[in-house]
RNA sequence: GCCCCCAUCGUCUAGUGGCCUAGGAUAUCGCGUUCUCAGCGCGAAGACCGGGGUUCGAGUCCCCGUGGGGGUACCA
C-alpha cells in the first residue's frame, strides 16, 4: 500500500517557512514513493481563521510548487463526525461528561496541591456516577468530555526520533468536546487523519508531546495508528523559534523579495535534512531522489538568510536571460521602469538576443535575488541620472573637481567619434590616459560615476556599448554641470 | 513546578567506537585575477557544552549537570 501524508494548516496567517518545510519534506516522501499527499485546512479556529489566509497559503504551496493530490479539505466539515466520535466514547467508558466551570476547577486543583485539574474532573464524575451524569446531562446541564487516559505507557517508535515512550500518568485526562459542542484539536485531527486514510504523520516536534494523547485517542476509537516522524523547529537567528520580529517569516515575503521557488525548496529542504553526502545546489528531483526522513536531523535549525541569499544566486546565475527577464519584469515596473524593445549591441557575446537580455547577463552574476536584479538596472533604464552616490563623489568626483570635469570633457570628445564597441571604446580611454598622463582609473571611476551614477557597476565598457553613444554623451554633460556645482576644495 | 525533546565551527551540516591532527558549505578575513562591484581561483581563522563513567581506544555508548526548545488550555 502507498503512503498517505498530509499537511495540515491552520488559516490563521500566512504560509510560514516552518510550515512550509514541513509541507516540503511531506510532499518530497509522497513524490518520491508515489504516494499522495492531503491537504487539510484546520479552520476550527474560527475566530482566527480567514479565507484570505486559506488563499494565501494555497497560493504559497503554488509558487513553491507543492502540489497536493488530495484536498483541499476543511477541517470544520468534520465537525459533526467529531462529536459522534466523542459521544461514542462517552457511551462506551472511556471518556466521561466533566460538568464543572474550568476556572473553579483549576482553582481547586491548585488549593489542594494536584498537579492537573482533570485529576479532580475525574474524581467529580466517578463521585457522580454514570446514572447521575447522564441525568444532569438530560436536564440541560452543559458539559465537556474527557478522554479517561488508561493507566500504562504510550509508546511508539518515531521516524527521526526513535523509539519514544510516556508514561500515561504523566499525561491528563484531556477534553475532546468542549462544553459548547465544539471539538478540540486533538480529536480533530485524529478523526480527520484516520479519515483521509493517513499513513505517515510527519510534523513539527512542537507536537511530540501531543502524539501520546493523540495514540490513545486512535486506540480508544479503534482506528489504525499512523507512523509519526517529528522534525525539527526552525528557529530565527537568536536561537528562538522564528517569528515575525526575525523579520520575514511568510514565504510570500520571499517571493515578493526576488527569491526563486526552487532555491527556497532548496533551502527548506536542507534545513534539518542533508542528502549525505556534500551536495548543496539540488534539483528538486535530486531532492525527491535523496530524502529519507533517517537524514532528517533532531536538532532545530537556524534560519539562514545569508545561506539562503546565496543558494538564491546559484539559481539566479543559472537562468537563461529570457526566463529572468521574465521574473524581472513585475519588478522594473513596481519601480516603473521598462525595458526597451531593441536588439543586444552588435557582437554581444551570450545568448541574449535582446537589449534587455544583454542587460540581465551583466546582473545577474552581481545579484543575489531579482530584486537586487531591478535594483541594479536601474541606471540603465531611466532617463538621466538625478542621484549620485555621495560615497563615489567623494571619492572620485570632489578632491579635483576641475581636474575631473576636465578629464570628463575630454572623454566626450574621443566618445564623439570613436567606433561604439568594447574594444574600440577601451583602446580609446586607455590611450587618452596615456595622453593626459594619468592612470586609466582617474577616467573610469569619474566616468562610471556619470553614467551610472554609483560607484560600482559592471565593466565599464560594456555600460558604455549597452548604454549607447547618445546616453553616454547627455549624461557626461550632465556631469559636467554636477561637477560645476561642487564646492572647490583648497588642495 | 511537572513531562518531553535537543546539544560538532557564528550558521547549515558530515560523522553511527579506531579512517578525526574532526570533513564540506555559508558567512568572515587575506592574496590573486581586475576599471569598481560581483564572480572565480588560492589560502587563513573557526567547533565536538561541562563533569563523570564504559572501553585498549569516545565527537560517536551510558549517567549526572548545564544550556536551549516544546508541552502542560473547554488554543491550534
Amino acid at each position: 500500500m502507498s503512503i498517505r501524508v498530509r499537511f495540515p494548516p491552520s488559516p490563521t496567517g500566512y504560509l510560514h517557512v516552518g510550515g512550509a518545510r514541513t509541507a516540503l519534506f511531506n510532499w518530497l516522501l509522497a513524490r518520491q514513493r508515489g504516494g499522495v499527499l492531503v491537504l487539510r485546512i484546520e479552520d476550527t479556529d474560527r475566530e482566527r481563521s480567514s479565507e484570505a489566509h486559506t488563499r494565501a497559503i494555497l497560493e504559497g504551496m503554488s509558487w513553491l510548487g507543492l502540489d497536493w493530490d488530495e484536498g483541499p479539505f476543511f477541517q470544520s466539515d468534520g465537525v459533526e463526525r467529531h462529536r459522534l466520535q466523542a459521544l461514542r466514547l462517552l457511551e462506551e467508558g472511556k471518556a466521561y461528561r466533566d460538568f464543572s466551570d474550568p476556572a473553579e476547577l483549576r482553582a481547586e486543583a491548585e488549593a489542594r496541591g494536584i498537579g492537573h485539574p482533570s485529576v479532580v474532573a475525574r474524581e467529580r464524575a466517578d463521585a457522580l456516577g454514570i446514572e447521575e451524569s447522564r441525568a444532569r446531562a438530560e436536564a440541560g446541564e452543559p458539559f465537556a468530555i474527557r478522554l479517561r487516559v488508561p493507566e500504562g505507557t504510550t509508546s511508539w517508535d518515531d521516524l527521526v526520533h526513535g523509539e519514544m515512550r510516556f508514561q500515561n500518568q504523566d499525561i491528563d485526562d484531556l477534553v475532546i468536546l468542549r462544553a459548547d459542542g465544539s471539538p478540540i484539536y486533538n480529536l480533530a485531527v485524529v478523526s480527520d487523519d484516520a479519515e483521509h486514510g493517513i499513513t505517515h504523520v510527519i510534523r513539527g516536534d512542537d507536537h511530540l508531546s501531543n502524539t501520546p494523547k493523540q495514540i490513545l485517542l486512535y486506540e480508544a476509537l479503534g482506528l489504525p495508528v499512523p507512523v509519526f516522524g517529528h522534525v525539527p523547529m526552525i528557529l530565527g537567528s537568536d536561537g528562538k523559534r522564528l517569528s515575525k520580529r526575525h523579520g520575514a517569516t511568510a514565504v510570500g515575503d520571499y517571493a515578493q523579495e526576488g527569491i526563486l521557488p526552487d532555491a527556497m525548496v532548496n533551502f527548506l529542504a536542507l534545513l534539518g535534512w542533508n542528502p549525505g553526502d556534500e551536495r548543496e545546489v539540488m534539483s528538486r528531483q535530486d531532492l525527491i531522489d535523496a530524502f529519507s526522513m533517517e537524514r532528517v536531523q533532531k536538532k532545530s535549525a537556524v534560519f539562514d538568510l545569508e545561506k539562503l541569499g546565496w543558494l538564491n544566486a546559484q539559481y539566479l546565475g543559472r537562468l537563461s536571460s529570457s526566463e529572468l527577464l521574465r521574473l524581472l519584469e513585475p519588478h522594473l515596473e513596481a519601480r516603473g521602469l521598462t525595458l526597451p524593445e531593441a536588439p543586444a549591441p552588435e557582437g554581444w557575446a551570450g545568448e541574449a538576443g535582446a537589449w534587455g537580455g544583454a542587460l540581465v547577463d551583466l546582473l545577474k552574476v552581481r545579484a543575489r535575488t531579482v530584486v537586487e536584479v531591478a535594483e541594479q538596472a536601474e541606471p540603465f533604464l531611466v532617463d538621466r541620472i538625478s542621484d549620485f552616490e555621495d560615497k563615489a563623489v567623494a571619492k572620485h568626483w570632489s578632491r579635483e573637481p576641475a581636474a575631473v570635469a576636465e578629464r570628463l570633457g575630454a572623454l566626450s570628445r574621443l566618445f564623439e567619434g570613436v567606433e561604439w564597441r568594447e574594444t574600440e571604446l577601451e583602446n580609446g580611454l586607455r590611450t587618452l590616459a596615456d595622453e593626459l598622463e594619468v592612470g586609466a582609473g582617474k577616467l573610469i571611476h569619474p566616468l562610471r560615476l556619470a553614467v551610472t551614477g554609483r560607484g560600482s557597476s559592471p565593466g565599464i565598457f560594456e555600460v558604455l556599448v549597452l548604454l549607447g553613444r547618445e546616453k553616454t554623451l547627455k549624461r557626461l554633460v550632465a556631469a559636467g554641470e554636477h561637477l560645476a556645482r561642487l564646492p572647490r576644495k583648497p588642495a
